[in-house]
DNA sequence: AGGTGGGTCAGGATTGACCCACCTTCTCCATCCG
């Protein structure tokens, strides 16, 4: 088989990337396959590539509705129809059609949530899938146990289907993590390809200061002279909001919010706009980033660190795509950490509000005999518990799988006692892990040794090649990632390089 | 959860006591409203 013919033809492309061919090749023949690619060395292509090659459909279980309307896209620009996201946005009857028969499409895109659907397992099973794809598969690591427990089912869903060829890709997992990814798929012998997950050309920065005063001062000064565009992470949603307030305030007039509790219309816009050069700099949540195609994004600045050091790689990871050199700086203070502390806390559901919801259900089952409307009960745990809804689904999960939850009915006569212990072991478990994870990234900030070698070290990689422009552990001038260098050295001494890096994007 | 920062008020001119707000990530589905 030979593969370049078929990705040239197919795709346009003379030549693979590092570890595509490879992730490739093993796919062929057949064998699972956990690979961790760096961001933006085009993942998509090694599932993509094979549909080709197999025949008969494969599915691509994806974490966002925005990644599969953009994947879906892209493959039909390309001229491929055979071509669907089974999801909210289709209409009941579209919905039914593509039911009847699945096995038309060569790529099927689908949510974890959807894939809890016994009509759309059963089309799947006639469909006979040859290839199971979990793209951005750290998501079942770092969301499958409490936030979207859906992806904690992949493993099940997967052997339902049968057990077709797996292959689960990521830009950014540590053993431990495609340790839980092969576990939570029950995959036994999956070959396991790594690669660097360095990225010479962003410089790593982080600069502490002495208050949230100074924090806000120094941000205003760096986004007003860094090169742009770029991007500026908070860990919460009103500071997005004024800082780009107070960036606008100051002389940066394109700038932007995003965060998860916009109107959807607007999310859409402002994402848009960002690409389309029309803004320079995006204040965000953690919520902006993942399948944002812009490779010239000259800086991520973290105004606040996430909770682990996961989510910082695939943070400055959005920068630089194109191969220029880039800056991920982060500020950092000692009064973040309450924010991080507040964000762990708050992601599970304390054991009071366990104990709440579970003393909750056996009153309401003594009056009921025992059995509970499902849907009433959760309207109830809502209006007069104040349960938010990411708890009460983590609970929900858990008494499903304790059988006390069945279809639509909620069996309490069944004793709460071991439920109730399950679940606040389960819960302290969880958040000593992520208190674990927080104080790796506390370390990576006070470490006084060099940035890049903590990070490999993280991902138990070594330095090879210590770039020009590494850390400010190393020494690296700030002002050379400023708005005029950049425009200077392309446009007038290194013309070959900026050659190279049009035909590049023109590729 | 919990520690903090800001606002208010009493009572007294500066400060303490007290309360409140803060606090990410997604999809699906059902229901309601226009």
């Amino acid at each position: 088989m030979n593969l370049e013919a078929v990705l040239f033809e197919r795709f346009g492309y003379r030549s693979f990337r590092e570890g595509q061919k490879e992730v490739i090749q093993e796919v062929l023949k057949g064998e699972h396959v956990i690979a961790t690619l760096p961001t933006g060395t085009g993942k998509s292509l090694c599932y993509q590539l094979p549909a080709y090659v197999i025949g008969g459909p494969i599915l691509i279980v994806s974490p966002l509705l925005s990644l599969m309307e953009d994947q879906v896209q892209q493959l039909k620009a390309r001229g491929e129809k055979r071509v669907i996201a089974f999801n909210s946005f289709l209409s009941e009857e579209e919905r039914r059609q593509a039911l009847r028969d699945l096995s038309v499409y060569r790529y099927i895109y689908a949510s974890p949530e959807i894939l809890q659907a016994p009509a759309f397992i059963q089309s799947l099973k006639r469909a006979k899938l040859r290839l199971f794809v979990v793209d951005e598969a750290h998501c079942i690591s770092q969301w499958g146990h409490d936030f979207r427990m859906d992806y904690s089912s992949l493993g099940d869903v997967w052997k339902n289907l049968g057990e077709p060829t797996c292959l689960a890709l990521t830009a950014t997992a540590t053993k431990e993590v495609l340790h839980d990814i092969q576990t939570q798929l029950y995959l036994e012998h999956p070959r396991i390809l790594t690669y660097s997950i360095d990225r010479p050309n962003i410089a790593l920065y982080v600069e502490q200061v002495e208050d949230m005063e100074q924090k806000k001062l120094r941000v205003l000064e760096t986004v007003k002279k860094l090169q742009k565009p770029g991007i500026v992470y908070c860990s919460s949603r009103t500071w997005t909001e004024s800082l780009a307030m107070l960036l606008k305030d100051h002389g940066t007039e394109r700038v932007a919010f995003y965060h998860g509790g916009m109107e959807h219309d607007q999310r859409l816009l402002v994402q848009q706009q960002f690409v389309n050069d029309q803004l320079d700099v995006i204040c965000c949540t953690s919520a902006f980033g993942m399948g944002i195609n812009k490779s010239d994004i000259r800086f991520v600045i973290h105004f606040h660190l996430p909770t682990q050091l996961e989510s910082y790689l695939q943070e400055i990871g959005r920068a630089g795509r194109d191969g220029e050199r880039s800056l991920a700086l982060a500020f950092y203070h000692a009064s973040d950490e309450d924010l991080s502390h507040s964000l762990i806390e708050l992601e599970l559901p304390s054991v009071s509000i366990i104990e709440e919801v579970l003393r909750y259900l056996h009153v309401h089952a003594r009056n009921e005999n025992g059995l509970i409307s499902l849907k009433e009960f959760e309207q109830n745990v809502a209006v007069y518990l104040h349960v938010n809804e990411t708890h009460w689904r983590f609970i929900k999960h858990h008494l499903q799988a304790h059988g006390i939850i069945r279809e639509s009915w909620i069996h309490a006569s069944m004793p709460l006692n071991d439920v109730h212990r399950y679940l606040v072991e389960v819960v302290q478990k969880r958040v000593e892990a992520k208190y674990r994870k927080l104080h790796v990234m506390k370390q990576f900030v006070h470490s006084s040794i060099c940035r890049r070698e903590q990070l490999l070290h993280y991902y138990e990689e070594s330095l090879v090649q210590r770039p020009d422009a590494c850390c400010d552990r190393c020494g690296l001038n700030l002002h050379d990632y400023e708005g005029t260098s950049r425009s200077v050295r392309l446009e007038f001494t290194d013309w070959k390089s900026e050659l190279a890096r049009l035909l590049k994007q023109s590729e």
